[in-house]
DNA sequence: CGTATTTGACCCGCGC
DNA sequence: GCGCGGGTCAAATACG
């Protein structure tokens, strides 16, 4: 055991020395394509102006427009909330977009762009429990409940209460299909340390976040052609994670339910699903014992996607450095669940600070990857320690 | 008694 | 301008 946990230390750290390194990359390339995609998005927006056919047949034109006004609002929702003023005030002040041509568009840096929607960006949970919350290390304090619109469960709203002005908020809504389903939302970024138990699924859908904006920020194009590369070069079945660009937010949703009937959650028709393959099937029961599964298939999503972008929007196309070695690594360690959810905190860790060491602090878009079942009771909220140190020791790495 | 939850009131954006 | 719906506030209440 000693001997095998040295040998993956020292493929993590390989790995992390690598995903710094393609990290950096991407945004050095991600930065120059901006530039390009700045001028050809205003060219192209001018010819539909002029009452063109949109020429991207195979987008949902409810998506574009809805895309479109997402971008909009968000401009003024970030105003609204006074967190970052200097992002909406460019479009604010710019007025309408038409009529402006590639040089009065300024041209917002990735780094920039990123940050701003990250504040906006929400990560979506589906998992299947029957407590009334499920257990993500975070301490949370309900603040509100509204009956919403279409289904007959009421919302909750919680509040980060690890540390005071901690900006994080979560919604809590069973499904109207299916109430045995959870639907956690997440927005925000924590403003503070977080539990081990927290940190690794704060980085496991930080990545996904990040995969989303990072993918959807720079133009609406982006987000339909890597998307649709994404459902044609990936043609598999499950339907595991989904980007909508509905607006207001642009929205990760991590679908942990893996309902064995298709039918039962139809996909909204402004939204794409990045498939992956080999997902597994999860029941009440087993739910934490998915956990590393899901690391390790967001891990190898975001791998994926990386190399999908790539290739998509450069030309001679970065290879997908990591991808083979990943999931090969993760598809071996995920038949020893029990090792694997200590493996997979340590990665999703090791991923986190990367980002960290870019500058990016507290991009943290906490998501649940665990349902807490062991609760009895429909009305309690439980955010007691011991499901803390519970959680804590499922993760740690001796 | 301190803390967490409940719940009606309130605010704000959006569509008509 | 008005109504609706989502989100938040805060006083009242419950709980340990």
């Amino acid at each position: 055991m000693n001997s095998e946990n040295s040998h993956l230390r020292d493929m993590l750290n390989q790995m992390g020395n690598n995903f710094n390194s393609l990290q950096m990359h991407m945004q050095t390339l991600m930065q120059q394509q901006q530039q390009t995609d700045q001028n050809r998005a205003s060219e192209e927006e001018q010819r539909t102006s002029d009452g063109l056919m949109e020429p991207r047949q195979f987008m949902d034109l409810g998506l574009a427009a809805a895309a479109k006004t997402g971008e909009a609002s968000l401009s003024s929702s970030e105003g609204r909330n006074g967190l970052d003023h200097s992002s909406a005030t460019d479009k604010d002040i710019g007025g309408g977009e038409d009529e402006q041509g590639p040089e009065n568009k300024i041209p917002k840096s990735v780094d920039q762009a990123t940050e701003a929607t990250m504040r906006k960006a929400r990560v979506s949970v589906r998992a299947r429990s029957e407590a009334p919350m499920i257990t993500d290390g975070c301490q949370w304090r309900k603040y509100g409940q509204k009956m919403a619109k279409g289904n007959p469960s009421p919302r909750a709203y919680y509040r980060c209460t690890m540390a005071a002005g901690c900006p994080v908020r979560k919604q809590v809504q069973r499904c109207a299909e299916d109430k045995t389903i959870l639907i956690t939302t997440y927005e925000g970024n924590h403003n503070h340390p977080l539990p081990p138990a927290a940190m690794a699924m704060v980085s496991t859908t930080s990545s996904a976040a990040k995969m989303l904006l990072s993918d959807s920020m720079p133009s609406v194009d982006n987000l339909m052609n890597s998307n649709f590369l994404a459902q044609t070069m990936l043609p598999c079945s499950s339907n595991m994670a989904t980007i909508s660009a509905s607006a207001p937010f642009p929205t990760v949703t991590l679908d942990l339910t893996q309902s064995s009937n298709p039918l039962q959650f139809p996909r909204q028709p402004n939204q794409f699903p990045i498939p992956f393959p080999d997902a597994p099937t999860v029941g009440n029961s087993s739910a934490v014992a998915l956990l590393p599964q899901i690391f390790g298939q967001a891990l190898c999503n975001q791998s994926k996607f990386s190399g999908l972008q790539m290739s998509h929007d450069m030309d001679q196309g970065l290879p997908p450095m990591h991808q083979g070695q990943l999931s090969d690594t993760v598809n071996a360690l995920a038949k020893d669940p029990n090792f694997t959810a200590a493996l997979a905190a340590a990665i999703s860790s090791l991923i986190g600070g990367s980002y960290s060491n870019n500058g990016d602090n507290n991009t943290n878009d906490v998501v649940d990857t665990t349902s807490n079942n062991d609760e009895s009771g429909t009305t309690s909220n439980n955010n007691s320690n011991d499901n803390h140190k519970r959680s804590s020791s499922r993760f740690q790495v001796n």
